[in-house]
DNA sequence: CGCTATTTGTGCGTATGTATC
DNA sequence: GGATACATACGCACAAATAGC
């Protein structure tokens, strides 16, 4: 049995070179790249489902489990994401090369949970209205859990921010854990359930801040705020958790750091 | 030969049970909560071998399978790197030095100036005061080129930002381009000095609009206002330019997307 | 409303290739 | 060369979410 020195498997001997050249790659990285170029092309516009994962086996004449292998590889670089009982949809083509980089690790961005007290005030499940349905992006009426409280500095006394935290009602079970670990919600959900953040979107604002914030966070009524909203999203574009914070103008800023990435080694 | 009745069956009742309530986790989950474990409590100190696949099959009474999709997720985080031949060796403890990638490039960074008329409304050299040398690093006295403006969006009346560039007086000429060329500033000291830009500070806080700038921006007295700092630096950490610009907060948001940087090839 | 078909998710078993020691 | 360990690839089965009838 000596037919040739691929590293696959067994397979027909004839029915992969339509992909590439005999190079030695994986099957799933040959599939993977044909993934790609067919959305790079347009052939698999955004927004439209990829073949189901049978339909692939038979088009490249490769297991399920090479094929998911492949797609996997998409997902990682978010280029589709996958939602069981519906499909693979493209939601990206592959990026553009002049990237930056944040020389901010996910430590970094949110580090000050670590220098800081998190007081609950409340928590509780909610029902989304139409603001907070947005917000998230669940369905209208979804119940999601809530937090709210304020987050100190040190030994400060004076909040640093107003904070809200929502979170994905399939993951509500980490609320038992908020405050009593010094760490970020996200990253116990991360470590409790096992899936990973591969995502963060972040929005800031400025915002008078009203006047029950106000005497809350112990400012003077019409002063500035910072206003930062941050959603976690998992490989499929999930979200996770949603957390809001109101900052006073004159107790927090934001400053970021973005550099050239280094030319590819 | 029957054996499973359900197919993410927990067969031990016991060996997961770390903190959270027993959820019905995927099995490959639970292994690696179980590793994860093992590693943070130094029983897989760092720079030790994990229990080969096939050692960990008998252990947990799992497939190959499900133990390489557990070690995958270990893998993600960076936890353990894998080496065929090897074994799989463990890295580090906590899941930390990942590093993100926003989804913007430079282009994007600026991408509004293409959409938007800088309208100048002064020019000329400025010795720096206190603030200016601070804000952008210089000696005092130090002479810079300043051009100061508003920036609209579209076809729109209103103003979306009061705009102030201080120019290194290296690069003064390109002053003549400004208002020209629908090209941020930067971009044209670097093709016209061919000097490179290779990290962009931000600096976002919240402000009160002052009453001038209220009524150059036409919004209430009084309202939020986000103020953004962008200083431009070449590879040398020489500082090229520094933007200045105060958004009203009813017509500016800023939004960004960071995305873990994909597992190294 | 429940039922069914479709599609991805999880899990099992097995075989072979390839790098390392 | 041989033994070991991870990498790739085939196959099958059932679970769970979804969409449509």
């Amino acid at each position: 049995m000596r037919r040739r020195s691929r590293p696959c498997g067994k397979s027909k001997p004839s029915d992969m070179a339509l992909v590439s050249p005999d190079i030695a790659r994986p099957r799933y990285v040959q599939i993977a790249q044909a993934l790609i170029e067919d959305i790079a092309e347009a052939r698999q516009p955004i927004g439209s489902l990829l073949p189901t994962e049978h339909a692939l086996c038979r088009q490249f004449g490769a297991s399920r489990h090479t094929v998911r292998e492949a797609i996997r590889l998409l997902q990682e670089r978010g280029l589709v994401t996958r939602q069981r009982g519906v499909g693979t949809c493209v939601k990206a083509v592959q990026s553009d090369n002049r990237y930056v980089q944040s020389t901010m690790s996910i430590a970094d961005l949110m580090h000050y949970v670590e220098d800081t007290r998190l007081v609950t005030s409340g928590a509780g499940e909610v029902m989304a209205d139409t603001a907070l349905a947005k917000s998230i992006g669940c369905a209208l009426g979804q119940r999601w859990m809530r937090v709210s409280g304020m987050r100190f500095a040190g030994a400060e006394k004076l909040p640093m921010a107003l904070t809200e935290i929502h979170i994905n009602p399939l993951y509500g079970a980490v609320r038992e854990l908020i405050g009593v670990l010094k760490v970020p919600v996200c990253s116990m959900i991360e470590s409790q359930y096992g899936v990973r953040i591969s995502e963060v979107q972040q929005d800031i604002r400025a915002v008078v801040i009203a006047a029950v914030d106000a005497q809350r966070l112990q400012v003077k009524p019409g002063s500035a705020g910072l206003l930062i909203t941050r959603r976690y999203l998992d490989a499929n574009a999930q979200v996770i958790e949603v957390a809001v914070n109101l900052h006073p103008a004159d107790r927090f800023a934001y400053a970021m750091s973005l550099r050239l990435r280094p030319p590819a080694a």
